[in-house]
DNA sequence: GTCTATATTCGGATAGAC
DNA sequence: GTCTATCCGAATATAGAC
């Protein structure tokens, strides 16, 4: 119980919004998973949607740390494209920040919705700039859109995870990843 | 309220679930969004789990003529695919059928479940079909994975949403699907 | 078949003691 | 800062009248 009792509220908040959502995240289930009384919930923040917007803040701030982290190694843009959309994911849990673009009380408060809004924008930026790495160096074919092709990777993620989980199986997941990677590969300007 | 009790309860039902989930989607709400009383609801169905698979089978049956309807048109393989992607959506509310991957309760009962896995298989062999004929026509690359570039669509459309959600904007969603056209179509043999 | 009344538990929070 | 007690309304039903 040592951990910081804020520190544990906002982890345990952070795991069930992750699994259940804004309305399946009770004050009750978060003590519980936390930890921590009562008393000490509603001493360190003023209610359900304060804590929410700490655990969302959380979980975007350590979307946008992977992703910074996938980015900055070494390789080629389809390199690095690749071991980010590659990189270990515990697929049918799904992604603790599109999770949350499910719920209307998060996506109808501009509060609550910018954490994920932010997140999304920083992934797009990094998946733009890689990308538009690899056209200048001849990787990738001239006219690709670099927006785009961005907003394509990146939902194929997110859509990734609800394929997976409808069928409550990894593969959907894996070749809708290895389906754009190879587009991605065969729109090569003439190598291949 | 002729339009029988039990059709308003289900498609009241229908439309909570898409908006809120199943936690979200209480029994007083439905009465209210459907117009009948308490009596009613509990006569026609055993409780709300028994509900809430009527509602789905319903989203999952609408969902499969959609598709149905969109790839019976006549056209190349590409006009087919790029026909079901830019077909009238209401993006911003995301898919009735693909929202649900995001309930626990859902996705831990294999009962409520089966609509949702059986819409996406539906939809998973109508995208192989077609992008099997576009390959057999030389529409497309001989060596592209038929399997995978179905799964890649199909998580675009609902990874789209999410984005969509996330800006709540419709841009996203129409730059992911323009995105994974650009490579399908770059992806052809010689041609373009 | 549909209505109203009633029951039980939980969600979300306040109050005040320690 | 944390704990326990308490509060009110909503969620999810059951019972029984019409």
């Amino acid at each position: 119980m040592k951990p910081n009792a804020r520190e544990r509220l906002i982890e345990g908040t952070r795991q069930l919004l992750w699994e259940r959502g804004y309305v399946g995240t009770s004050p009750t289930a978060i003590l519980a998973r936390s930890g921590v009384g009562q008393g000490s919930m509603y001493h360190h923040f003023d209610g359900k949607p304060d804590l929410v917007l700490a655990a969302e803040q959380r979980s975007a701030e350590l979307m946008q740390q992977q992703i910074a982290e996938a980015f900055a190694v070494e390789g080629t843009a389809l390199e690095r494209i690749t071991g980010y959309l590659k990189r270990e994911r515990d697929v049918l849990r799904g992604c603790s920040v599109g999770r949350l673009t499910a719920d209307p009380e998060v996506m109808a408060d501009d509060t609550l919705r910018a954490p994920i809004r932010e997140a999304f924008e920083v992934q797009h930026e990094h998946l733009r700039r890689t990308i538009a790495e690899g056209v200048a160096d001849g990787e990738f074919a001239g006219d690709l859109d670099i927006d785009e092709t961005a907003s394509a990777i990146a939902a194929v993620i997110q859509g990734g995870y609800a394929l997976a989980r409808a069928a409550q199986a990894v593969e959907p997941f894996d070749r809708a990843i290895r389906g754009v990677l190879s587009l991605l590969r065969a729109s090569a300007p003439r190598a291949n």
